[in-house]
DNA sequence: TTGTATATTCGATGTTCGTCGAACACGAAA
DNA sequence: TTTCGTGTTCGACGAACATCGAATATACAA
């Protein structure tokens, strides 16, 4: 874990097509959909079966879209879903998120 | 334009991944914002700056998605929203397309 | 029949992506 | 201090992608 601050975008600065491309891998679905809304979730705790690199590189994308907020925890790390997209893009996550469980 | 017929998947085959995917290109973005539910949109009226076999290429990926449908009309193609894909993910394409002119 | 307009397919190019293992950086514990 | 646990970063790989121009196939018009 790096010192430095996660980057996390500004509100204006989120897009609707990279929020999409964030949320079409069915990795980062999974991941997405089990943050429950306003709580947060410890990294580890993700049923996603690839190596901790590549659960880091999609944590990072979905940082980088705006979708989740990252918070450093002493070594550890906690993951929660970034109010301001709903700011940003009203009922978009609510419409994916309400979608996921009937396609797996 | 080929005689065979346009390949359009089954409802229960579309999945949420690649409908995402699929909107999460900005050329495809547009494409699908100007196609006017209900209605039919010829296949050269999109005012998007790409070349006829990109375009086509786009129109295939968003088809393959079920996204969208094709139809033959003569020498020319029309396309439009398909109807099931609010049936397989009630509220899904309405939620990015209300969202899409605040983007642009 | 010959020619034209329309869209698809093909081949190529450069880019982005998802994945991994190895190496690293940091905090905390021993 | 040394060790261990946790994520991140780096480098590499093959696959997928967006794009184009050229060639092609088809329907229609002249």
């Amino acid at each position: 874990m790096a010192q430095e601050p996660y980057f996390h975008p500004e509100i204006d600065a989120i897009t609707l097509a990279e929020v999409l491309h964030a949320l079409s891998d069915p990795v980062r679905l999974a991941i997405v959909q089990s943050i429950a809304p306003g709580e947060e979730t410890a990294w580890n705790a993700f049923m996603v079966n690839v190596a901790p690199s590549t659960l880091s590189h999609h944590m990072k994308v979905l940082r980088n879209a705006g979708v989740i907020a990252s918070r450093r925890d002493g070594t550890r790390c906690s993951v929660s879903l970034r109010p301001e997209l709903s700011e940003r893009f009203p009922g978009l996550l609510e419409a994916v998120l309400r979608l996921v469980p009937q396609t797996a």
